[in-house]
DNA sequence: TGTAGTGTTTAGATTCGTCTAAAAAAAATA
DNA sequence: TATTTTTTTTAGACGAATCTAAACACTACA
């Protein structure tokens, strides 16, 4: 039905466009997709007449029903292998997603639903992105910066929202990953760090900026 | 360095070779790949261009010391990726073949090692093929049918003499499949059937027609 | 509101893997 | 050995995905 790079066409236009929320321009595409101008319109003219996508000479170019169907299911399997390399093989989060993108074209939907059991139905990708089910719905919990969550209330970390290594680094020194347990002890007002409890044991005091960029959902 | 159709090519020369013993003619590379003798003759010209395959015109071809190298590491991720479909996600031996071809072109070679460690360093697929190591050496267990198998010695089943349904389907009932461990207690000599003992709890009596198309190898 | 500048599309070419049809080489047979 | 049959290769073309260069369409500002 759809190609290796089809998909991945589909995939970017639903990335750019914001879940579909607006249209997305030939030269982001392109940029995005490390090729040219010429070949994004090319390929969009193509996927326009599969009827994948919704397309208007020079007005930018969206997923259609179907067009978003494709690209929640290579979302899904992309996340889905995150999450294998990551449990299973001991990958470390920050070196799964180029295998991800190849695992991610693997077509059998019963590899998928086995994956998917024998992962234990996760609902959140190693980076705390969401994983849509088989019908392509995200489960809908509500993610809040950690400086946003109310005083020991337990909660989850669920995402990041600066996902660079220096970052990431440091989450790491500190003990927190996705998944990680915590919950906020008291708050500093002169500098706005947060003194926070890392599964139910832990002490530790983090930066504003740093709990700016740390995303967890009640649980 | 190779593309995903070139190694298909590599590892059916391979095969058709009977591991690089024999050439292989145009025509039956043409029916191993589903096409023509036209287009294989212009794929192994390229082949031999970039050193991955010995091919006189007319003469038939071969797989290089290169090529041979690729399609041993094809043949690997291959049988890598069929114990953890049968192993892991419980598909059955016969409808992992497919899934497997999509997979073994999948580059990565720490996934591959971290796989073979997560499925503890396997010797053999869920048919008994061998599984070549990073180097693409076969391990050198010795095969026997399980008439041969000393008394009270453990052994592994690595492959079976009949793949017809009905033998497999009563290894199934028997609860005997690749990779099970066994040992012989007793022969009864009136008949050839031999009393085995399965994974150290399940006693058994099994006729000699059904031992002689089990092989089995020590550990 | 006309035009310069940016963004987008079209035209034409290239590489990869494939095809059909025809030519050439090898093998089989008389 | 000469001729027929089979096998293999070559020639030329095609679809997919890409590219560069050139034409075209929008936009923004003088």
């Amino acid at each position: 039905m759809f190609s290796f790079v089809e998909e991945n066409y589909l995939k970017a236009i639903y990335h750019l466009s914001d879940h579909g929320r607006k249209s997305v321009s030939t030269n982001s595409l392109a940029e995005e997709m490390q090729t040219t101008a010429a070949s994004v319109s090319d390929m969009v003219a193509k996927l326009s007449k599969k009827k994948a996508v919704d397309y208007q000479k020079y007005k930018g170019v969206n997923v259609s029903g179907k067009g978003k169907e494709v690209a929640l299911r290579v979302i899904r399997k992309h996340r889905l292998w995150e999450v294998f390399l990551v449990d299973k093989l001991k990958f470390h989060w920050d070196e799964v997603h180029e295998i991800a993108e190849q695992l991610e074209h693997i077509k059998s939907p019963l590899l998928i639903s086995r994956l998917d059991e024998f992962l234990d139905f996760p609902k959140h990708d190693p980076h705390g992105d969401p994983i849509p089910d088989e019908n392509g719905i995200f489960s809908t919990v509500k993610k809040v910066a950690l400086t946003e969550l109310e005083l020991n209330t337990p909660a989850q970390v669920v995402a990041v929202n600066d996902s660079s290594s220096a970052f990431l680094k440091y989450l790491d020194k500190v003990g927190v990953s996705i998944g990680t347990k915590l919950k906020v002890e008291d708050t500093n007002e002169f500098d706005g760090s947060l003194d926070i409890i890392i599964n139910q044991q832990k002490a530790l005091t983090i930066s504003q900026t740093a709990a700016q960029n740390i995303l967890v959902a009640n649980i």
